[in-house]
DNA sequence: CACACGTGATACCTTTTGGTTTCACGTATG
DNA sequence: CATACGTGAAACCAAAAGGTATCACGTGTG
C-alpha cells in the first residue's frame, strides 16, 4: 500500500481532518471519540479518518469492539519530501533554522 | 488579503497545481507558457493560478498584455507552521536536518 | 485605425467531496 | 441467550471542484 503523494496532500487539505490530526497528536483516540469533538456525525468524521488513513497520516488498530486511531509518524514524509524538493523557501527556513541550532550549540 | 492556511493547503491539494508550482521554481512565466505544458486549456491553468495566488504560492505582475506568474516565497510559510505546530514527524526530520547542519560545520 | 493577441470573466457541465440517514454485523455484558 | 454498543458500509444529497466553450476588453502592431 504505497501512499501516493497526493493522498498525502489530500489528506491535509480539509481542516477537519487537520484538526484530527492535531487532536491525535498526543494520545490515541476511538472513531468514538474523535467524533465527539465535532459538530457531525460519527460517519461523517469516520470518512475522514479513512481519508486519513489513505493518505498515511495514522493507523487504526482493532481493540475488541472498538478501533483505535493513533497517528503515523511517516505518514508526513511525502508531504516533507515534496517541500524539500520544491526548497526555494526551504533556503530561508533552512537558513534560521542552521542559525538557530549554531546558537543553540554554543551554549 | 491575510492568506488563510486553508488557502495555502487548498492550493497544494492540486497535483497539476503542484506542478506549476515547480515550474516556477526557476523561471517566471506567462498564464499562456504555463497553459502549453499541460493538456488542458488556457482558461483551466488560469483557475489554478488564482488558486495558488489565492494561497498566496504565487505572485502576478502585469506587463503589457501579458500577466507574468512568479512564485512567493512567503507563501508557503502558513503550511510550514502547521507542519512545524504539528511537530510529531518534526522530531527525526529535526534530528536528521542538525546532524547534517554539525557534519558540515566540522568541515 | 484596424486587427491580432493575451488575458479576464462568465455560463455551463460532470465528477468529487463532505455530509446525512439507515441498516447490517461483530463484540461485550446483563 | 438477549441485547446494548461500537463500528462498517451503502444509498443518497447538496455543494464544491475541475474542466470546457465563449465573449468581452485592454494592449501591441501592421
Amino acid at each position: 500500500m504505497t501512499v501516493t503523494p497526493q493522498a498525502a496532500f489530500r489528506a491535509l487539505a480539509d481542516p477537519t481532518r487537520r484538526d484530527i490530526l492535531m487532536m491525535l497528536r498526543g494520545q490515541e483516540l476511538t472513531i468514538a471519540q474523535v467524533a465527539e469533538n465535532f459538530d457531525m456525525t460519527r460517519a461523517a468524521v469516520k470518512k475522514h479518518l479513512v481519508v486519513l488513513r489513505d493518505g498515511g497520516m495514522i493507523r487504526t488498530r482493532p481493540s475488541g469492539r472498538e478501533r483505535i486511531n493513533s497517528i503515523d509518524p511517516a505518514g508526513m514524509a511525502p508531504v516533507l519530501d515534496w517541500l524539500t524538493a520544491f526548497d526555494l523557501f526551504w533556503d530561508d527556513r533552512l537558513a534560521a533554522l542552521r542559525q538557530a541550532i549554531e546558537e543553540e550549540d554554543k551554549k
